[in-house]
DNA sequence: ATGAAAGCGCTAACAC
DNA sequence: GTGTTAGCGCTTTCAT
């Protein structure tokens, strides 16, 4: 008992499979042989079958979106603002994650080959040859998300650099000179241009860098409080952190609750964008704000455009802004921290 | 200059197709020829077209799942677990959105009927004929998501009822009598069940419900803060408010502090699933906890089973509790509390 | 071990 | 306006 099949309602409606395909189509059949094929349909529950069709006509009317981590709320205006305006024009948004391992970027870039007719993603395949090779071989218009495009590709770009720069501004004119840099896995576009940023304003400022402030390995809140804490625990502690990802902040914020340190008395912090924990928590967290609603239209506008060949074939790269929202997490370095936040930690840790 | 396919694959290393199909597919193949097909299929960039061979094939390797929306944090887990275990069997996972719109549903549905070999689903389709048609008449095996299956099929059930009873006898312990339910839309089984239990427990405590105090349309946070807002500004305003939802702690947490209220003081709150929201804001927030992880284990290894036809072929129906997890977002409603908070915001809003 | 050919379900070109 | 048929790219008989 398998589907029925364009077949069986053309036998059933008794006129013949192209017949059957038409009045599926819409296209100009006479009412009375419309009407049989109708209810074949109906009596048997057919439904094309898709693979078939796409087979036949080479689209699938389907777009496919890879992205590292769902756990990402920022990725999730993205995606929903992308797929509004890409269901308007007819298509199926498909989602895939990475979980950031080459292999199954590999697996989901092969499944969506074929399966999609345009792709939107982020991927760090630059790392790995095989990877990489699997997304050069691609035939379908891609738009590269805040990744460098290894070859001529469309691309849209957070200004990461410019941002974490504008961050650092913002502590060195409070007088910061220890201030740590929490974020991903440098290989990648987003870290790689936020260390940059951060190099950058130490430069300007005249202030010395000590590489142990630097944290770089993964953009995940596991990550992001064990850092934290290190930090925290050290000797030499920084008297601000920057955390350089959005999905991190949730970490950072537990391991300063768990350390007993006050936001910003002990430690300033400038987070990544999570809108609704940096304005609930308290104090609120000031942020370096990303318009990721901006980023989905533009991310679908310009790949429905490709798909149309609407636009002329030289690679398009879009940069977007990043802007630093100041709320209540930063203050000045108290100059006798140290001994002082020692004490405080003892006396809370004891009345527990 | 299209892909190449496995005839032009052929034609270079001068093979018949059967051949090229045997040596991608592993298949015994003399060395020689197998060496000529190899390079031919290097020297093209040949990827099998995973369309034809699904067509051909039967089946895809790829599991969908439909879920109403990426902002639900608590999901992330459940993808996440569901993920591992399925793409260790060698699926791919892909995800759509359905946005609770009947519309999206029966496209993502139809998008996943050929392209998928099983399906994870949280529908409202009860709700829409057409769509429930459609899901009818999915040929694959379907695990429902907290959604009570029409006819027989396997489903995940999360005891939402039984959650909500157990957060009331916690407020009607402390001596509230006016608690606010914000949840869903009460078509759907989740909201509907939250109803049933926050009935029940009145019934139990001898309360009588005021249907003001309960507010049931969507499980959108926006939709979460105008009813908090809409609450905490009536005339006889509630003294707990329970959150049935999983997305919709933000809304209310930002309806609370805009109201000027604090928490637990001047009013109580339990909140849906949002563990690092609810731990992280000042005070934590007391919950109704479901382990969604374990809730992804059991889904991906059923479909697994289905999928392998390893059990008998009668629905399973599995249940998971929640758990009441207290944390400080809670008091006894104070008897002088209303003159007392309207003195408190005046003088609040006064000092900003 | 290999080649030839059928056929998965569909649409479109062609002939009537 | 309708029926017949080729062919999308692939795997798998069936011969050899």
């Amino acid at each position: 008992m398998s589907k029925p099949t364009i077949r069986d309602v053309a036998k059933v409606a008794g006129v013949s499979q192209g017949t059957a395909s038409r009045v599926i189509n819409q296209l100009p059949v006479k009412p009375a042989l419309k009407a049989r094929v109708d209810s074949a349909i109906s009596t048997l529950g057919y439904t094309p079958n898709a693979l078939a069709q796409s087979m036949r006509l080479k689209y699938t009317r389907t777009i496919g979106i890879m992205i590292r981590d769902f756990s990402v709320p920022a990725f999730v205006n993205f995606v929903k603002v992308a797929q509004n305006i890409l269901s308007e024009a007819g298509y199926v948004l498909l989602l895939a994650a990475s979980e950031d391992r080459p292999e199954r970027e590999a697996e989901v870039l092969n499944a969506f080959a074929s399966r999609a007719d345009g792709l939107i993603l982020t991927t760090n395949a630059a790392r790995e040859n095989s990877v990489e090779k699997t997304r050069s071989n691609l035939s379908l218009p891609v738009i590269m998300l805040d990744r460098e495009p290894a070859d001529r590709q469309d691309a849209i770009l957070i200004a990461h650099r410019e941002g974490m720069h504008d961050a650092l501004n913002y502590l060195f004119g409070l007088g910061h000179k220890r201030i740590a840099l929490i974020t991903g896995n440098a290989s990648a576009r987003p870290a790689r241009e936020r260390i940059l940023g951060y190099r950058e304003a130490h430069a300007e400022h005249g202030v010395e860098i000590d590489d142990a402030l630097i944290r770089t390995r993964n953009f995940s809140k596991e990550y992001a409080f064990a850092e934290t804490t290190a930090l925290l625990g050290s000797g030499n502690r920084p008297t601000a952190i920057v955390v350089g990802g959005v999905a991190m902040l949730p970490g950072v914020l537990r391991a300063i609750k768990t350390c007993n340190l006050r936001i910003p008395e002990d430690i300033s912090l400038i987070g990544g964008t999570d809108p609704d924990l940096s304005e609930l928590v308290e104090p609120p967290v000031t942020a370096i704000q990303v318009d990721y609603h901006a980023i989905g239209v533009e991310a679908a506008q310009l790949l429905l455009e490709r798909l149309n060949n609407r636009i002329d074939p030289s690679p398009r790269i879009i940069k977007f802004d990043s802007k630093l929202v100041i709320r209540k997490s930063c203050a000045p370095p108290s100059s006798t921290r140290s001994a002082e936040t020692e004490l405080r930690s003892l006396r809370r840790s004891s009345d527990t």
